[in-house]
DNA sequence: GTGTTTGCAAATATTTTGCAGTAAG
DNA sequence: CTTACTGCAAAATATTTGCAAACAC
């Protein structure tokens, strides 16, 4: 039997942040945004919930380097993202999934996503070259 | 002036392991098969080791959802990748990467990789089903 | 009232850093 | 000889777990 998950105010907290940002926060963006209406609120909560949020489809976890955290992505539109090697910026894209998604079985596995990431060195970067420190 | 990589007997053993795995091994896979060669080795050097070779292009680091550690890949050849998302067994496949290699430039960036994963349940787990033990 | 969720503190796991000794070139 | 590399111990981070109290329904 499924559990039903409650409406609480933590969960309605982070999920109105989530709506209204159009990044990609990670676990600490979210915990440092949501403890400002919500003061109380533990990090605990915040991966149970993104946690619970990602097996419900409502957030998506984006591959990364390691280093740069865990990422979400509140977006359910199909997208994929660059990134900056310097910044770590990250900004949506279509890089075309279009084209990939024909094939729907390889090696006999059943697909279920495909996660693009493209990366490069973003316009700021470029010209102000090695500021690694940023963001 | 740039630093010059010495050839030492961790190195070598590093990069024999990588060379005759065809796997995508994590930081502790790599730490324990060297460390049946050379017991001395210590995983902070694994840690210093593969942040080199990645600098110097030897191998690559996949994008990878938390949890599954960091893993790299010492395939120089263009590919992508099909992860499972039960057991996290990782193959290697032609994703579409030569479809979409013909955009070098999207909003600004310069483009140096893309990364493809395609998640879905390897023919194993299908059957096994509920052994996300397994690994 | 029952079962889920929260938040704390502590346990684990992962990665980084400082440093002295060792080895490579 | 000089500089880079190794490995230890410790620090810093990140994530998970156990549990009692609080909350949702």
């Amino acid at each position: 039997m499924e559990k039903k998950s409650q409406k609480t105010v933590q969960r309605t907290a982070i999920l109105n942040y989530l709506k209204n940002s159009k990044s990609h926060p990670s676990i600490k963006d979210i915990y440092r945004h949501v403890s400002e209406q919500l003061s109380t609120i533990s990090i605990v909560t915040v991966y149970n919930t993104m946690d619970l949020l990602k097996k419900e489809g409502l957030v998506f976890e984006l591959p990364m380097l390691h280093g740069e955290g865990r990422r979400f992505d509140p977006n359910p539109s199909l997208h994929d993202h660059l990134i900056c090697d310097t910044c770590g910026a990250i900004i949506d894209i279509d890089a075309g999934h279009s084209v990939l998604s024909a094939e729907k079985q390889q090696h006999g596995f059943d697909i279920k996503k495909i996660c693009i990431n493209v990366y490069g060195v973003c316009p700021r970067c470029k010209s102000g070259e090695d500021d690694t420190a940023l963001n």
